[in-house]
RNA sequence: GGGAUCGUAGUUCAGUUGGUUAGAACGCCGGCCUGUCAAGCCGGAGGUCGCCGGUUCGAGCCCGGUCGGUCCCGCCA
């Protein structure tokens, strides 16, 4: 091998005369009988080298044989291009270099795909070969901002006085939450360790040791259906500070995401992040992680609907709406579609009426009496050309549904723009969701989550009205963090767990060590823990967490590539006394 | 656990109402070609239509099941 002089992405026309050395693969082969052109190509770049049967002293026979993702090295000359021959497109295209030598240190097999663009296979196929895939621009730039967001994350911290210490990944398995992945226990017949779903205990106990301010870049795990955004395995930068109160914590995560959208993308994040409640994000965009980068709020339509002759909505609790500005132009078959779309989130149905005329058309307009019309208009922000879409129901499905077609619409309509980037923090979560299946009340965020001061009353006497001091920090339409105020009182949190159900017994049982420590002088503290995927995802302007990952699973939780999970032998089954039950049916 | 959708050459796709020998482009192989940069031109090879079963005189196409990918609901403290 030629030890490379140059990457193939730096000579340029200062470097003309020069004899350099270039390793790389076989980008492209443009073969013209007597010469042969070939883009070389490593992860900075591309460059043209040329083999001139004239000039070449070696087989140019081996040369006409070259092909893609080969792997060669070659040594030189780097000449000038003729000025006809000048490719604008390439950062190297102003040079050439001239092949005298070459040794061909990998020959490619015939490739499944070509490496040019990704829908040139199927998913499955690029998983499969996901090294092959690992070579497109599209991954190799998406790693980059994956490592550049490391860096800056690290960086940042460290100088913030955060302390970056690793936590176990074989550990205890901890009831409440995802389902566990387990590891059985060789030496322990019949016991399991759990991979963390998140280092949460480790870190707060890492608070009570006295460390102030911890972080961790660590992966998590946890065994739930996936989807576009969710991985069996994902990492979470994992942060917890003692003495510390809200308004710490939001200017410190603040100041991290500031410094990684400047870092990594060059964006500028002015001022403080706007904060909605729970309930106000609930209210006005019918989901936790509003989109801020558009409007189409809810709004409260009950008292029309009320005050019409439309008696499906008589008995809603509550029924919302929507203003799509242009939205008249929709068909009967898009009105439809959306209906649909509505009805996956337990819509009963999609009600709408097209402003017209200086009144309203369509739909249930029939329902509702001129002077009807005219208020709503006013009211509402209706104009001639726009379409309102209304959903009634208990309060729960209202927001939910009329959220997500909020969503669906900003889609369709194309009201997004991939480098707005528009946070926003979500405070005062409820405590406690009633779980109907299991007849008792379980953790909102969990169990070690502060309730606010003016709700600790209430636990006794209204829990499922009791606000929390947890917060989540959204970012276009994705939670990026999530976090909270903990309990550092012995007494709280036996209440906490009583109201879920626990016993001082069970929750040391299942929380193990964590309820102890507290005893031995537990300084305040909270914290919080951004998806680290996913805040690539939003850097990186991609839905899809497998762009950020370097080798993700299918939705299955399989990995084509290596085919795991696979069948283990006998023998280590033994090891671990374990047998393999036949499946049912 | 449920729903939707996709599966045809190495790859991406087309394939009519169920009807003769399943097509195209790219890739691959061979030939021509000294200035291309998605090189071009000529020729060739390449198919268990995911798998199993059914309906039918006849299935890539219709039906049932199954496997795999993707998206969604549930789930994800």
């Amino acid at each position: 091998m030629f030890k490379r002089t140059h990457t193939c992405g730096e000579l340029q026309k200062v470097n003309i005369g020069d004899t350099v050395s270039l390793n790389g693969w076989v980008n492209t082969v443009r073969l013209h009988g007597q010469v042969v052109f070939v883009d070389l190509r490593d992860r900075y770049g591309k460059t043209q080298i040329v083999f001139n049967a004239d000039s070449f002293s070696g087989d140019f026979e081996a040369v006409k044989k070259l092909s893609m993702e080969d792997v060669l090295s070659i040594k030189g000359q780097v000449k000038p291009r003729a000025e006809s021959a000048i490719n604008p497109n390439m950062a190297t295209g102003e040079i050439e270099v001239v092949v005298e030598n070459y040794i061909m240190l990998n020959e490619a097999a015939p490739l499944p795909f070509v490496i040019s663009d990704r829908d040139n296979a199927e998913e499955n196929l690029r998983l499969k070969y996901r090294y092959l895939e690992l070579r497109m621009e599209e991954l190799q730039r998406n790693m980059l901002i994956r490592h550049e967001t490391y860096q800056a994350t690290r960086s940042y911290l460290s100088a913030e006085k955060f302390v970056e210490i690793e936590t176990p990944m074989l550990m205890k398995s901890t009831p409440e939450g995802a389902r566990d992945y387990l590891v059985p226990s060789r030496i322990h017949h019949g016991k399991f360790y759990a991979l963390p779903q998140s280092p949460q205990i480790y870190k707060q106990i890492l608070m009570i040791s006295g460390y102030d301010r911890y972080f961790q870049i660590v992966k998590c795990f946890r065994d739930e259906d996936l989807r576009a955004d969710r991985q069996p395995e994902f990492t979470q930068i994992d942060m917890e500070l003692s003495f510390i109160d809200e308004e710490d914590i939001y200017s410190t995560m603040e100041g991290l995401t500031k410094h990684v959208f400047k870092q990594v993308r060059n964006v500028e994040l002015s001022g403080s992040f706007p904060r909605l409640t729970w309930a106000e994000a609930m209210d006005t965009y019918g989901s936790d992680k509003p989109d801020l980068r558009y409007g189409m709020e809810l709004k409260d339509v009950k008292e029309f609907t009320n005050a019409s002759d439309f008696n499906a909505f008589k008995s809603a609790e509550r029924v919302m709406a929507i203003v799509v500005e242009g939205g008249a132009k929709y068909s009967r078959k898009i009105i439809d579609e959306l209906t649909d779309y509505v009805k996956k989130y337990k819509a009963k149905g999609l009600a709408w009426m097209k402003g017209e005329n200086g009144g309203f058309t369509g739909g249930i307009s029939k329902f509702f009496s001129d002077d009807l019309h005219q208020s709503m208009r006013k009211e509402l922000g209706v104009n001639d050309g726009d379409i309102l879409f209304m959903i009634g129901d208990i309060s729960s499905i209202t927001l939910n549904a009329l959220g997500h077609l909020r969503v669906e619409i900003a889609k369709r309509e194309s009201l997004t723009k991939k480098d707005d980037f528009k946070p926003v923090w979500i405070t005062e979560f409820p405590m406690f969701e009633y779980d109907e299946e299991a007849d008792r009340f379980i953790a909102m965020h969990h169990p070690f989550t502060a309730p606010r001061e003016d709700d600790i009353g209430k636990l006794d006497s209204d829990p499922s009205n009791t606000l929390s001091r947890g917060y989540d920090l959204t970012m276009n339409g994705y939670e990026i963090a999530g976090g909270s105020i903990r309990i550092h009182s012995q007494k709280i949190q036996e209440k906490v767990f009583s109201l879920l159900g626990l016993s001082r017994e069970e929750a040391i049982e299942k929380f193990g060590f964590l309820v102890e420590a507290l005893t031995y002088g537990a300084p305040p503290h909270g914290g919080i823990a951004f998806g680290f995927d996913r805040l690539v995802m939003l850097l990186a302007g991609t839905e899809n967490i497998r762009d950020v990952i370097a080798f993700p699973k299918t939705t299955s939780a399989t990995s084509l590539m290596d085919e795991s999970p696979s069948n283990v032998s006998l023998d280590q089954l033994d090891d671990l006394r374990i047998q393999i039950k036949q499946s049912e049916k």
